[in-house]
DNA sequence: GATGAATGAGCGTTCATTCAT
DNA sequence: TATGAATGAACGCTCATTCAT
């Protein structure tokens, strides 16, 4: 079984790559939310980010924290961009239909709570701790953006929380659908604008 | 764990017993719903059953078949469950409070988007099939209700297929609450009811 | 996985079919042939009888006692066709022909040597020498032909049983054959009379 | 047997050992010849190598490639010896006498076609490929010293092809003798002897 | 900083065999 | 006579992890 055998010691970074640690952080979470925590091995991401398994190791000490880093990572990214979105000064509804729009676009389908569900079996509860924490920061913006509405009466009073849950579940509606009805929504911004308007309505309504 | 040896050969038949092949069935579901099709293993579900993993290769022949078997008579079930209630004389809002209801009461939660996205890589072309199809009969069963109400004038016209999956997938809200908010609702009652009041409101508003 | 219920009990016997414990053998005697005895399960013979593989146990105490019961009665057809050949009053070229091109014709190509190898670890010591004693006889018939021979002066004396063993052996060249070469002899006649005319010349040196 | 725990990670380099590849290949070569592919698992091999199957899986990707690797291999040395016998100035025949010898001699016996018979269900078409060049090369060495010495007229015409086959073939005989007729070639010499004053005879006659 | 070599545990699957019916 | 149900032991293979270099 012949290996290419790299060079041993330092390689000479060269112009415009990044630093080995970043690039397996990223592959790996591009990875997870391909395939899922079980299905995406130490070996697969050592051979997509052109390293040797022993490399992933070194900067990771497991494949829980590897996996841990790599959510946190993302959910991060998506709470700032959703902050960014709601601190602008349009209309709420404009707001969460561009934070849908930005999530239907993403290339790999996120439904953050089926993710973290199959791989919280093979964590710590310290990095369950710390998963929670982000993904809490993710619903925490919009929760207030929301009670924020609320107490503005831009929107009638409700459970923030709760709506905005449902907010985030509903962006995850297309994997659900087949083929075929997938088509039927020509541009993602018309799929986007049936959800918001859906959920627009919902919140409308008294409770 | 201590090991049972139990006797070789075909085992004396105890009365009041439910056939093996039925008890593999239930087991298999109810660890597949819990875990994820790759962290159960046949060993698991073996041991779970009080049997060797060969007696579960006798009656299923891979884990594949083993799991799309169990999804569909899951699936099926549901379905039969939401056909009886959608095929009473209440108004729609009451039906699907009592869909939501039972799906909240499940002692498992249901996810089955995300459950099948995680199996499909190892299940043949002909197993997604069966499953998709099996999916297709629990959607359509709403989705023609859905259809019926709106030409009726129950509820305003909108995308009956959108808003089929859009309820079912509301229904998995709860896995994204964390265990502080889950014991906000004090009974499945209150969650379901909220649920169906944000889902009605939706369908209320013109689109 | 749904199973083909046969009925219960002994079933009646259709005009003409064989004995279950003789289809056994016969079935069990080709696939051992074509597979060898590793690669051959006490399943795979069941299903291509159609009976269950309870019922082979039924008839033959374990794989090897099938295995070690096919192959005597195998040698034992051989000898006796053999044998035939040998009792005839043509000369022993001629009969040596026949015999060869009988081996030749056989579907199956067989070279007891290489089976009984890959067998023998599997096989009571018990089982080994019923199986010698089968194979020995089979020898036998040739060499006492050979040393008739000799005594008679049709061919030049030589060790009678290196000579048989090698005339068995020879018979085997054929498996070393790729296709191409394979399809250089247009017919077994012509192999067999390449295979016959050297053998002869062997046996003509003194030595 | 005592199970030896061995440290986990990469053993301290010890001097004078075996590369553990070569270890491997060897063990295998050995062990597939004298029980045939599919009585040799991975597990006696990686036991006889005092190393983990994992280990074994670490240099030969599946069982199919180790077994094709080690009868290249081998067949590879058995075509070096043969050529370097084959390009002596010595006549023919006591070439071949010594290449008989040499096979006669080797500690385990070789019938390189059942073997690949029984392996070949199990390899892939490339590998079939691979292991039928190493055979054909070390075919090809004979035949073409059968036909050189054929147009010198040191030997009659014949099929130089067919010859060469029969010759390894008959090398094979002794497989075929019981213990107590093997006694009686007191020493390799005779054997070797006895069959090739046969194999030259044979050649010998014109056909 | 990065690698090559090795492990132990587990996984999906098969198989010869056993036993009550 | 023949079967259906079950077992225990292997088998080929993968994977997360470890450690010397």
């Amino acid at each position: 079984m012949k290996k290419k055998h790299r060079t041993l010691g330092r390689p000479r970074k060269e112009h415009g790559e990044m630093p080995t640690e970043d690039t397996i952080l990223q592959t790996a979470t591009a990875m997870f939310l391909q395939k899922g925590y079980p299905l995406v091995s130490m070996d697969d991401v050592a051979e997509k980010c052109n390293v040797t398994k022993a490399t992933v190791y070194y900067y990771y000490k497991t494949k829980a924290e590897l996996f841990t880093d790599a959510m946190i990572q993302l959910m991060t990214q998506i709470k700032q961009k959703s902050a960014a979105i709601l601190a602008t000064n349009e209309p709420l509804k404009v707001q969460l239909f561009h934070i849908a729009k930005a999530h239907l676009e993403a290339t790999v389908n996120i439904d953050i709570t089926a993710f973290m569900k199959e791989a919280k079996v093979s964590l710590s509860e310290e990095q369950v701790g710390e998963m929670e924490k982000a993904e809490e920061a993710l619903y925490s913006e919009l929760e207030e953006a929301l009670a924020k509405a609320m107490s503005k009466g831009e929107i009638p009073n409700n459970n923030p929380r709760l709506t905005a849950l449902i907010f985030i579940n509903m962006l995850t509606v297309r994997n659900a659908m087949n083929e075929e009805f997938k088509k039927s929504f020509t541009t993602t911004d018309k799929l986007a604008k049936h959800i918001i308007d859906f959920y627009w309505n919902g919140l409308a309504g008294e409770s």
